[in-house]
DNA sequence: GAGCACTGC
């Protein structure tokens, strides 16, 4: 059994790990007891509430507020009302509030709407993609994705409508967060009364004060304009225990701390951090393995799967109450740390693992890899234990592991924001028609590496978008960054007016936005049913054209029935979804003037079409059955959930939507093209050199 | 021959 070190008996390690047991002090969780008391009496009770005027204050008089407060503790929903209740929405002013996540914005939309007693759109709303609920005369609370607010700002450049802006859960610096924290403080200089509010975890938040108090030239700047303030937590204290060796199978050793827990501890559910679908599956397995070997006696335990690629109806069953006298114990991926919230968890198992994308812009590929988590999400995990009650997080690794300011340590601090981990080519794109021509001069609050800037913008001009000295191009350019799809595909909807196949482009343009369009069960009969059934839609000449069959069928048969869909094991929720995509692409390809047109079933148009944006991802078939890239040679492989997976491209050429590299360089939505089509429609990119093709 | 962490416009 795994031996865990207690803290507290003897210093574990550095200070920073100091900041894992601060979770909060002792305040009785707020929503369950207080139920019964008028909306207006429960928003009073809440710790929050006694740092308002401190907080109004503080907005008064500062122009960045960062504040500090556990997840729960109201920020979202209490900060907003306080501003409006004091007056900035005066003078037909906004409060906005973004969000990183769709989900949030609509939820906390509709607690505020009710608090405030208005009906949700009115005085309160919400901006999302595909949904708007406000109205531009009487809301005065405005909940967005950040990277509606984002949009927002092609219209508005200087976002005159809102007083304050609130950038909630910008510790998670997403690409939109990092963007609109960079615009937001260019703004700043040109709206001295513009408020800007950010909401950031503890670790985090030094880092926003540097970079608010800073000048894009590394200077301070004249006056304090930032302030940190503190908000009490209100989250039950949590021990936390660290292995006293590590481990050298994390998967192993927390199935051993799951049955400790499970034998040795009071009631309670435990939640599991693991790093993927197919540990989760193997883990669940060796559970119920074991469970099999306890005596009849023993306590009943339930394990429960939790990751974003389930099927919703299967993600749902975690929140039920498990049958009486039972333990429920979720594995999950990161999805629990801060997408989902389940309630009652008192146990925490952290592998102290997470996977994550980072890009590789020499060969533009993405690559998927387990590595140590930041200390940051480790804090986050551990919190989950202490949402409902007291509880424990169960670490499996040793204090040693946990960074110091001084020395290197596996473990980071944080997590690396991602603008400096993805292809940014698309938000480089979307700054140029900001009018931000000089990238080196926008103050990023973590540049994306040199690299990554010189590759976006070699690709950007390889599509047209941009011109030999940087700017935008028009109208290409401009209406790429204005179509919400990435630039390959924003550059094969403009050209498909040309190539006379909008319809269908939107249409496939609308499915690779999309994930699992298939549901595909894990392992076994079901699989190869699951096989079956996708093999009804499946067109020799690849994925491009199998979505779109599939797309078609759905619409026709599928739309309004969903046994259809379960039948055909077609995701209803993704078509849906592409369905309201391509809705939304078509609307902005009308705008632009662009006259629908049909191929009329001739596919070598379409995929000339996919071309004249997919060009720089060719590759070529090997004797041996793998791909070589045109462009760097590198090898590649068909990913399994592609139609090419069992058949060969008649040509021996295909080109690919993107490459993700796990255990291997895998290829995903491919379409196989002639060799000629790349020379032909992309003469910029490549020329015929002696037998075959070059890049240039 | 065999597989994707999580968001977002």
């Amino acid at each position: 059994m795994p031996q865990f070190w207690k803290p507290g008996t003897a210093a574990p390690g550095s200070s920073l790990d100091r900041e894992t047991e601060s979770e909060g002090s002792i305040v009785p969780s707020a929503s369950a007891a207080i139920s019964h008391l008028s909306l207006e009496a429960q928003r009073q009770r809440l710790p929050i509430y006694k740092h308002r005027e401190k907080l109004l204050w503080c907005v008064e008089k500062y122009r960045t507020v960062i504040v500090v407060g556990q997840t729960g503790c109201g920020k979202s929903t209490q900060i907003p009302q306080y501003l409006h209740e004091a007056g900035w929405t005066n003078q037909n002013h906004v409060v906005a509030c973004t969000q990183p996540r769709r989900v949030a914005a609509t939820t906390v939309a509709t607690r505020v709407a009710e608090e405030v007693g208005s009906v949700l759109g009115d005085e309160v709303g919400y901006s999302i993609r595909f949904e708007d609920l406000w109205s531009p005369e009487r809301t005065k609370i405005k909940y967005m994705t950040d990277g509606m607010l984002f949009r927002e700002t092609m219209v508005d450049p200087l976002l005159s409508r809102y007083s304050v802006i609130m950038i909630d859960e910008a510790h998670e610096r997403g690409a939109y967060t990092d963007l609109l924290l960079g615009l937001v403080k260019k703004i700043m200089r040109k709206r001295p009364e513009l408020r800007v509010i950010i909401s950031s975890a503890t670790i985090e938040a030094e880092d926003f004060m540097e970079y608010f108090n800073s000048n894009a030239d590394g200077s301070d700047r004249s006056e304090d304009d930032a302030i940190i303030v503190s908000l009490e937590g209100r989250m039950f204290p949590v021990e936390v225990c660290y292995l006293r060796e590590p481990t050298a199978d994390y998967v192993h050793t927390a199935i051993d701390t799951i049955f400790d827990i499970h034998l040795k501890e009071p009631a309670g559910d435990v939640l599991v951090f693991l790093t993927g679908r197919e540990e989760i599956d193997q883990a669940l397995q060796n559970i119920a393995d074991r469970l099999q070997t306890l005596p009849k006696a023993a306590p009943k335990m339930l394990a429960l799967p939790l990751y974003a690629t389930l099927p919703v109806e299967e993600q749902e069953i975690i929140f039920e109450a498990p049958p009486r006298d039972t333990r429920k114990v979720i594995l999950a991926t990161n999805i629990a740390e801060a997408s989902v919230t389940i309630d009652g968890i008192k146990y925490v198992v952290d592998s102290g693992f997470v996977k994550i994308k980072t890009f590789n812009p020499r060969n533009s590929m993405d690559v998927l890899t387990v590595t140590p988590c930041s200390l940051a999400s480790a804090n986050q995990r551990a919190g989950r234990a202490g949402r409902t009650s007291a509880g424990k997080c169960f670490r499996l690794y040793p204090p040693s592991m946990l960074p110091t300011r001084n020395s290197g340590s596996q473990m980071p601090i944080t997590t690396p924001p991602e603008l400096t981990r993805s292809d940014i080519s698309l938000y480089i794109l979307q700054l140029k028609a900001l009018g931000i021509d000089n990238l080196a001069k926008f103050d990023f609050m973590s540049p994306p590496p040199s690299d990554m800037m010189i590759r976006a913008l070699e690709f950007l001009y390889s599509l047209n978008a941009i011109d030999d000295e940087g700017r935008l191009t028009r109208p290409m350019g401009a209406r790429m960054a204005e179509v919400p799809v990435d630039p390959m595909m924003a550059a094969i909807l403009l050209n498909s007016h040309e190539m006379k196949c909008s319809e269908e482009m939107l249409t496939i343009a609308a499915m690779t936005q999309v994930q699992n369009v298939f549901v595909i069960p894990e392992g076994g009969m079901k699989a190869t049913m699951a096989e079956l059934e996708r093999r009804k839609f499946t067109a020799e000449e690849g994925d491009h054209l199998t979505l779109l069959n599939v797309y078609n069928a759905f619409v026709r048969l599928g739309m309004r029935d969903k046994q259809w869909c379960g039948n055909h094991r077609i995701n209803h929720k993704a078509l849906s979804r592409a369905v309201s995509i391509r809705k939304q692409l078509k609307k902005y390809l009308e705008r632009f003037g662009i006259k629908s047109s049909s191929c009329e079933g001739d596919a070598k148009k379409l995929r000339r079409c996919l071309v004249t944006g997919y060009f720089k991802n060719a590759a070529r078939m090997m004797p041996d059955g793998t791909y070589r890239s045109a462009r760097e040679g590198a090898t590649l492989h068909v990913h399994p959930s592609s139609v090419m997976f069992t058949r060969q491209p008649s040509t021996g050429w295909v080109i690919f939507h993107e490459v993700i590299e796990t255990s291997k360089s895998f290829m995903r939505d491919l379409t196989v093209i002639e060799e000629e089509w790349l020379v032909d429609l992309a003469p910029h990119y490549y020329k015929f050199k002696g037998g075959g093709i070059k890049k240039h």
